[in-house]
DNA sequence: CGTGTTCCATACGGTATCGTATGGAAAGGA
DNA sequence: TCCTTTCCATACGATACCGTATGGAACACG
């Protein structure tokens, strides 16, 4: 009896789905398509599915979006801590690990994501409201290392700053250049926003804007 | 005789449009609605005419998105000049002045258009294209200006990239903070970047060799 | 006054999408 | 076996939009 959730069964074929998958899906839409391509119908042919599957999951579109905002939300918090735990005396090697993974270059489709939902926030008060929290908890955590090398609240909380900002600013940038010659402008560029000696190399590391 | 572009017309009134005017409503369009949002019937409506005007000024939807990436590309080129022609040995003053002007809080609009069309040159070869050049002649108008107060070429380089990430990062960010304590943050995140004496100089392993 | 040009209105076919209503197949108890 | 729940297909009305075809009003000009 090859029933509908049969894990034997070929992955072509239709499987039974569930919320997480559509979230899924809804992801990757954005991802290449932005948010105003995440559409009910679209999403559905992806998945090999009609439309009545999602209005059984779902209550309507808007459900989606919201849940599609919450999985990022709980997905960034989850990963910028994970990110920014260090050992001590290794605060400024993970600083330099956090600029490095959240580079464009290194994690093209979380950034892509990123952008999707901070241009959604532009018009959205939900979501402007989860990026919201996002940034600031994001901008605590560098702080937080930043005052573990002996920063001031201040100054730490500036550098934090600029840290963020100089890495979503540098991922919409289009620039024409050498891979290489990139790489060491922003190694120099890290070494100035961390402050500190700027040569030791940064350590690749798990990916940081996962969906 | 009371032409159909007679000046002297009800503000209301409809007068005769020309590309310009459709220009201009599309660019109000996707600072508010985005590059998905820019619906030729939408604009008619805002325009208080029909699609037939807009059909007789244009071929079609992708000529007007032809037509807003170039009069964007020419208003940044000529912006960004007007803003780096610095007075000899008012160099560093100008930066700051540029770092100003381009933040989000004095530029709102500017920066819905930029952060529209940054987005839309995700997934539009064309916009791309617009994008990558912009950011070029960006580049090399800061960098000119590191170039002026003494600092070698990869320095002024890695300067400039950091000023100018710096910049469209902040105006992603959504900051819930006082607006005085933000721009203390400013200021002083503005000093490290034209790595000026004013505030706390970025002491690096590799500090400036200005030579 | 007649004619051509400019600029826009109207009507149309076609597509994509939203949300709803309803039916039905499959699986799991009772 | 019968009934219920789960999950999805199908059909529908409604809206919004694209691009085209065509008519018409206002104006320019001879």
């Amino acid at each position: 009896m090859a029933t509908v959730n049969d894990p034997n069964r070929s992955p072509v074929e239709r499987a039974s789905l569930d919320r997480a998958a559509w979230i899924e899906a809804a992801i990757d839409l954005i991802a290449t398509e932005g948010i105003a391509g995440l559409r009910i119908e679209t999403l559905a042919r992806r998945l090999r599915v009609t439309k009545g599957s999602f209005y059984w999951h779902f209550r309507d579109r808007r459900s989606l979006q919201r849940a599609l905002l919450e999985h990022w939300r709980e997905g960034r918090i989850r990963d910028i801590h994970k990110q920014t735990r260090a050992l001590p005396g290794h605060e400024a090697e993970q600083l330099r690990h956090v600029i490095d993974v959240y580079s464009a270059s290194r994690n093209r489709k979380g950034i892509l994501i990123e952008l999707a939902i901070r241009e959604w926030a532009q018009r959205d008060p939900e979501a402007a409201d989860v990026v919201a929290e996002v940034d600031a908890i994001r901008l605590a955590c560098a702080r937080d290392l930043f005052l573990a090398l002996g920063l001031s609240e201040e100054e730490a909380t500036a550098r934090a700053t600029l840290l963020y900002a100089y890495v979503f600013g540098f991922s919409l940038m289009h620039v024409e250049r050498m891979p290489q010659e990139i790489e060491r402008l922003k190694t120099r560029i890290a070494g100035w926003i961390t402050g500190s000696a700027a040569n030791n190399p940064v350590e690749s590391g798990e990916r940081l804007h996962a969906e």
